[in-house]
DNA sequence: TGTATGATCGCCT
DNA sequence: GGCGATCATACAG
């Protein structure tokens, strides 16, 4: 049958602006390093600021595979970049990760960035991606088995999710797809 | 506290 | 050949 698109109790064949706001509190690990996510972007095929907007390439084209699935791209030519594809497959869209609470693997994090302060470790989609060690290699991996692993967020502990416009983009600057948990000290940049 | 800048490379025009 | 879904450092105030 199909992969499965359900994964941590979050049905990834929805829209990435739904999907995105329900990923806050969800715990992400890699070979058993990772956190919480507390910041995400969505990302839609008919979005000028998506890499999808302009059609399937070489590198995009795990985001026109299943939902559920990652995509991870190179960002500046430095830095990698972690995604989780949704909607259905050959549609185009995805959640860029972009800052977990540290919880799990500290060390093996500290050790990876070079860098004491927990609060350094995963503030940002390339940090984060150095912390858990994520590279091309991860692109187009399902979610669903190692060495991925996501855990879903405890129902009695529901984060509170604000939203904002997303970060570094020249396109569709104001659309408000950027999701975090409220007062969280781990994102990227603070919510206003 | 904030703005500016360099690093560095693969993708896409 | 231009330009990033970024980050760390170097300044200025």
């Amino acid at each position: 049958m199909t992969a499965p698109s359900i994964l941590a109790n979050i049905d990834f064949s929805q829209p990435a602006a739904s999907v995105a706001p329900q990923l806050i509190g969800v715990t992400v690990l890699v070979h058993g390093v990772g956190g919480r996510i507390v910041e995400v972007e969505a990302y839609d095929r008919d979005d000028p600021a998506s890499h999808t907007y302009n059609g399937p390439t070489e590198r995009n084209g795990a985001m026109f595979g299943p939902p559920g699935h990652a995509y991870v791209y190179l960002s500046h030519g430095i830095h990698w970049c972690l995604n989780f594809v949704c909607m259905e497959a050959g549609h185009g869209a995805g959640v860029l990760i972009r800052a977990l609470e540290p919880l799990h693997g500290l060390d093996a994090m500290r050790l990876r960035r070079r860098q004491q302060d927990i609060r350094m470790l995963c503030s940002g989609p390339g940090k984060l991606c150095q912390a858990l060690a994520v590279t091309r290699a991860y692109n187009g991996l399902s979610l669903a088995a190692p060495p991925f692993q996501l855990i879903a967020r405890d129902a009695e502990a529901e984060a509170e999710v604000v939203s904002g416009p997303r970060i570094g983009i020249s396109r569709a600057v104001e659309v408000p797809w950027r999701f975090g948990e409220a007062g969280s000290k781990f994102v990227s940049k603070p919510f206003r």
